[in-house]
DNA sequence: GAGATTCTATATCTATTAGATATAAGCAGC
DNA sequence: GCTGCTTATATCTAATAGATATAGAATCTC
């Protein structure tokens, strides 16, 4: 599956859910589907086009002054089946907290300590913002939908509980580190000194 | 901190544990850093270019045939830590599976129940090498990075672990929802009939 | 109630990026 | 010694993120 057609999945799903402009559409996407998706206009707005020429969308009312709003054909619907059944782009990790971990020894501990503590308050964060998208889920006319919602926000849930879990240890961890090996880490490797390594070939 | 400054910590960073070659970086990358961060050649040979322009980064060795090898400067180690202390990019989600579940009635309790077991099955795997990763942690001259990389093991740890014991919840929810709702997916929502809803107005 | 000002909705545009593809060198088998 | 395969290296293109431009609507001020 390419990236177009995980950007129509998401553009189908939710009009499946209800009609909308394009601006609604990355308004609903931000907000509902927020903790595990993103679109930005750049991909709405060709998709939109794209869906329409092939006939899965229908643009109404493209006024000059008033937006189009976009809803599902039969075919569009019939599509969206098809794109959900097949298998998932694999993510591609990009995880800035853990780039600068890893390099910690650069940093020294307590800068270390100071993002995992940034990094455990953003969890709890999203814990209290997942309550939230929990409770709203109870209204709504969308019954049927509800259990498949309730999955994913269960999943955000066990996710920000494990990363709250880690920080936790994490802290621990670099505490025992800043006694003993480091107490002052900005002058703990001389910068000028050995930069220069031996040169692994071509391993 | 812009995407390129990034890929730029990533590749300073690699290069601060032991010069090597473009192809060299990006498979260091793949194998050390792969279970949170990726790097392409695409921006990989870009960066060497730029940092090397920026002389925080040396070139040796551009004979016709050989590949050169690249290794940080004094500069480079220094302009390392300035970008290790900015603050990181924020990640844009991009969940496939999520997003499956997530409009999971279209595809019925069965399929999502493999899309899981799918997932748990990868969680698991991960596991498994951040298990391998963790005990040849042990061995090596790195003696001193070793507490920030297992800092970063036991981050993927955590989250693989949080991954399966929300996959075992979401199998047994599930599970009640085929037995009870919905016994043929397929034939649930009737496809050509009332796709058309009604129109919210910017809301 | 008219004009000014801010805000929101919408769309486009550009720099960045992913990853497919091209090229070339070494190596193994025949 | 030649041929085909594998690995190393680099480039190129289509897709993407998100910043920015534009215009209409709403609100505030006088």
């Amino acid at each position: 599956m390419s990236r177009t057609e995980q950007t129509q999945t998401a553009v189908l799903g939710a009009l499946s859910v209800m009609p909308m402009t394009g601006y609604a559409l990355r308004e609903e996407i931000r907000s509902v589907l927020g903790h595990f998706w993103s679109e930005s206009f750049g991909q709405i707005y060709p998709a939109l086009a794209e869906l329409q020429r092939q006939g899965l969308v229908e643009r109404r009312g493209a006024d000059r002054a008033r937006a189009s709003v976009f809803a599902l054909t039969p075919a569009g619907t019939e599509r969206l089946r098809e794109l959900l059944s097949e298998p998932a782009q694999p993510v591609r990790p990009r995880n800035g907290l853990m780039l600068r971990l890893f390099f910690g020894r650069q940093l020294g501990p307590e800068a270390c300590r100071i993002l995992i503590r940034e990094a455990r308050e953003e969890a709890e964060a999203r814990l209290a913002e997942l309550a939230v998208s929990r409770s709203e889920s109870q209204e709504g006319p969308h019954a049927q939908d509800r259990p498949y919602w309730l999955l994913t926000i269960s999943a955000g849930e066990h996710a920000a509980r494990a990363a709250i879990a880690w920080a936790d240890g994490a802290l621990e961890a670099l505490e025992t580190l800043s006694d003993s090996a480091a107490p002052h880490p900005a002058a703990e490797p001389p910068v000028g000194s050995k930069t220069v390594h031996p040169v692994r070939e071509h391993p």
